[in-house]
DNA sequence: ATATTAGTTGCAAAAAGCCGCATAAACCCG
DNA sequence: CGGGTTTATGCGGCTTTTTGCAACTAATAT
């Protein structure tokens, strides 16, 4: 391995992480410690990226938005990494906005093969990290709100995608109620990226379950997976066990 | 073995794999590290590969990471200071994307009322900040490189949309060759931006005057404004002085 | 406060590279 | 054709780069 090599490939994981530790540069790159602190070092030295200790983190992550202000970063990662085995080579996958979602997208695998539509912007810059992810952005007004794009246009071009997947982020679970929200015009896009998929995956973190809001988009037995960052034999997920709903 | 059947095998062991080993080539080439070494060293004069300690990498494949902390930043400001008095409450504007842009949009008046039509999800991001702006997000393919979306679809919607004033960042400019580019999709998508577009403002830092880059996209004089961060009296913009461009 | 983990510095061995020189083949030109 | 010139290649010695190790220090965690 080339040293040149080496320092692309670390700084392609600053890129899409945000940060490296020294430990895990060591096994991926298979060389000493030592290498991979001269390394980064080294990169530190030509500015490219910000050494502390255990790692390294990228100079420039305040383009996209602070990522350390994510609320309940935790949970949200455990849930990102349950939802990665329904993600396979050659899907098309269509996915809402989030953090939940931004923390799903920064743990996919790295040479993933796989067509994303995506109503959020940011989720979009995210995916454009991955080499061989084609990410095609579903373009309409733009909510100040939620960060994604939304209205009739939008609606319209869903209407044309026929998608192996729905990931949704989400505002409220409810055994009874399922799947609800406040805003009319949110609710509306949500029912249709449902239908435009062929299964469909609600990420979901504890808090947010048993509430229920005004405008109901789905019931629970329409969607495939929930997931989220507890086991799910947990006592809090036992009204969820319906047919057709898979606990992760 | 001729030395440019050697060369040759080099630049195809580099196209094919992107990277070449000395030690890899000596076995191949049954020729000595000395002679290797001088190939690449020629290779490398001629612009055709990168050398690097050991080896050789593709020109291609050697991302350049470099000046994610925005280059020229200040030289952008003025740029975009000059450029907001073309702004005004209730237009309909269409921008690209480019870091000149987001400076701009981070200078606009708090209280500004218009609509932004934008092929960047970054601006459109930034733009969300203004409560009296709306933002439509132009979707598409999304491009890797540029973070911009690009490709028919876009091309079709920016088709429809009449704007009054069309905000483009520069890769170069040139008093014969105007406004060029490399890339053949983002030549197309430009060539229609300003086409939907009453008038059109390209803002430009001075280094990339006097650059003309393969693919035209339109001539001078079918640009309304150019705003550099000099003084429109610089001699540097002495030749830009042609009929219907406006220098700011 | 103490154990653990990460980092630093200096050192040495191996690998890669560089410089000058010698040789031989190819070329040039009257 | 033949002598001078250029070009291409390999060799030997010397330098630089890269890497891992060990001893020691600094930072972090319990």
């Amino acid at each position: 391995m080339l040293k040149k090599e080496r320092h692309d490939i670390v700084m392609r994981q600053i890129n899409l992480h945000n940060r490296v530790l020294t430990s895990d540069l060591v096994q991926l790159l298979d060389v000493s410690e030592d290498t991979i602190r001269r390394d980064l070092q080294e990169l530190s030295d030509q500015n490219l990226l910000y050494k502390v200790h255990g790692g390294a983190l990228s100079k420039s992550y305040h383009s996209t938005f602070d990522d350390s202000t994510v609320y309940a970063k935790e949970a949200k990662i455990i849930i990102a990494k349950k939802t990665i085995p329904l993600i396979k080579d050659g899907m098309v996958i269509l996915t809402g906005g989030g953090t939940t979602i931004i923390e799903l997208v920064k743990q996919l695998p790295e040479n993933l093969q796989a067509t994303f539509f995506t109503i959020s912007p940011l989720v979009a810059v995210e995916l454009a990290k991955y080499p061989k992810v084609e990410v095609i952005l579903i373009g309409g007004l733009f909510s100040k709100n939620s960060q994604i794009t939304y209205g009739g246009h939008v609606i319209n071009q869903l209407a044309e995608i026929n998608a192996d997947l729905c990931l949704l982020g989400t505002s409220a679970l409810h055994p009874k109620d399922g799947l609800t929200d406040t805003d009319w015009e949110i609710n509306q896009l949500k029912k249709r990226m449902l239908s435009s998929s062929r299964k469909s995956a609600v990420l979901c973190i504890s808090e947010k379950l048993n509430i229920s809001l005004r405008l109901k988009v789905t019931a629970l037995e329409n969607i495939s997976y929930l997931i989220t960052e507890l086991s799910p034999a947990d006592v809090k997920l036992e009204e969820y066990h319906v047919n057709g709903l898979k606990l992760l």
